[in-house]
DNA sequence: CTGAAAGCGCTTACAG
DNA sequence: CTGAAAGCGCTTACAG
């Protein structure tokens, strides 16, 4: 480990090469780049070999200052200890990683004030554009982006104007329903979700909708709102079941809410899924490996991170890409059944 | 949302905000940067109210090209989908955003490969330093870091040479041993973690060291290595009750491997604590909602990344900082429990 | 096919 | 206290 500054061994650069090899530093950028034919084959070769042995990296400091593209992109997400938000970050990732991009991201613990300011600190690092996965519904997307005129999509959450990559959530809830429906429950709670976010709106009113299509009518009473935390659901479960004893399953909004409220379940000596079935929401890997496994609306997280990436790219390059629904997928465990008889 | 690419309106710069002053940049910057004495309080004042009105915000890749400082460090994490290391980025993330850095983090999966090509991509990027959390016993740090001069700090797994910040792990496997044996258990088995990490091997290690003190001999078919991850704590804790299917205790290297053991347990009709007491490792928030609460060994992992930015805020100033190891700390909840008489 | 020049936006010795 | 100049490392029209 070293205690010298940074540059305390002077990288080799455009200038440097050139030097050596007797050549201006416009060609050997030429030749650098690859702009075909318009340097000699020799001299790309001679100049290529170079690079390799002084172990050449271009300074990309300098080429975003030179070509005002920073090839750095930004992401805004609610907190990266979410696992669904992680994962969503891992396709982004990917996706960024493909295109010589790398994403510089950022929590805002829904917090608005936190926000503007991580937007600030962003478009101080000259990013190109960014994704937004942390949109509250009744807000704007960020005036701040609005005003700098930096691209940008929403991810995961939605906002009814605007670009935006994400899973059919009103889908999503349908399906659960349907599945419970088709077991035969007809008393269920709901555990919704976070109520700023389209996540947790949707989610929620894609299950009521599919249930009330069918004549099966949830009371207020057993929808309870909620943030997507196992602590948060594990609370929320507890006032579902103090205004609903007598529902025999939950569907819940994230699998992470729903972890939590097998806990609450167990404390009230109700077991999974004898007394009470039980949906989570994102597939995550847990669900499978939960101790009852879990029954769960796969949202297809990576792509929803690769798609909204792939849309923000086709934008920096001029493009006009269109918002995307992704399908999600019903993924059936152990933990639903039909009621008892 | 705006299509027009970045740029599209210009920002105020040093230069412009002079032309509208009739000062030379030269002046404006040093009114910014605040050279206290250096410049006239009126000037001061009014460059700061015009900067205020025209939006301006430094450029900080001009600023970084000059200085040779980005404010950028980067941090390489095995996968930011592990609550652990998310956290632990949350801490380095917060004790940046308080010192005006920026932190760029870097999945690389335990691969080495990737690993080096991550490390590349960083230094492209002209990161001032490097928070390695993601190390692997019996490799080094990380050669090219070393080559390019860029200091770097270990953080969570720790190596036995360079400057690391971790918990005290051999402490803490101890803590979880000595809480299992005053319980009275005696037939004790360790899902060891990662066996390439020293968090794994230290973990298990303490955890040993305490039962062989206390007379107390662990055979080593009930000593179980694992990946950290819900799914593989379950496949672990198959092979481990295959192995031992008399251990009335489990000690699982981390949180998550402890949820994928509740669910084998659980499979094999055996409930914690009743039948078999678990011991986990890090606290996470889940542990305290899992179905049954779990005893932790709390890793203060948000403290171990601000203690790693910190002591790398401490080289890039020319300081000496030291290793640290965090004193981790045993949480009892209802997973622990004496053995059945 | 290669060279020479300009310039991205900033900071920092050097003058005055 | 302020100005003028140089330069960080790159790219890109413009010549030749």
């Amino acid at each position: 480990m070293t205690l010298d500054g940074p540059g305390t061994r002077s990288r080799a650069t455009l200038t440097s090469l050139a030097a050596e090899l007797g050549l201006h530093v416009s060609t050997v950028s030429r030749a650098l780049s690859g702009d075909p034919g318009r340097v000699s084959a020799t001299t790309v070769e001679s100049v290529r070999r170079l690079a390799e042995q002084r172990g050449y990296r271009s300074n990309l400091t300098a080429r975003a200052l030179r070509t005002g593209r920073s090839s750095v992109v930004g992401m805004l997400v609610p907190r990266l200890t979410d696992e669904v938000l992680a994962t969503v970050y891992e396709g982004v990732d990917l996706a960024s990683m493909e295109a010589d991009y790398v994403t510089l991201v950022a929590n805002t613990l829904d917090d608005a004030d936190l926000r503007e300011q991580r937007v600030d600190l962003l478009l101080g690092r000259q990013v190109d554009g960014v994704i937004l996965a942390d949109s509250l519904l009744g807000s704007n997307a960020a005036d701040r982006l609005d005003k700098a005129g930096v691209p940008y999509v929403l991810a995961l959450r939605c906002l009814p104007t605007g670009l935006n990559v994400g899973t059919d959530d009103l889908l999503g809830g349908r399906l659960a329903a349907e599945h419970l429906l088709s077991l035969g429950h007809r008393r269920i709670g709901v555990i919704a979700g976070e109520d700023r976010a389209s996540t947790g709106v949707e989610r929620a009113r894609g299950f009521l909708d599919a249930c009330a299509e069918a004549g099966i009518a949830i009371p207020e009473h057993a929808v309870v709102p909620c943030r997507f935390s196992v602590t948060e659901g594990a609370r929320a479960a507890a006032v579902l079941l103090d205004a609903a004893p007598d529902v025999t399953a939950i569907f819940a909004a994230s699998d992470n809410v729903a972890l939590g409220a097998v806990g609450t379940l167990r404390e009230r000596g109700l077991s999974v899924p004898d007394d009470v079935s039980l949906v989570g929401y994102n597939n995550l890997p847990m669900a499978a490996s939960m101790p009852v496994p879990l029954t769960s609306v796969d949202s297809r997280l990576v792509e929803v991170g690769r798609g909204a990436m792939a849309a923000l790219l086709d934008l920096l390059d001029g493009g006009r890409p269109s918002s995307l629904r992704l399908a999600p997928e019903l993924v059936v465990r152990a933990s639903t059944a039909p009621p008892r008889a």
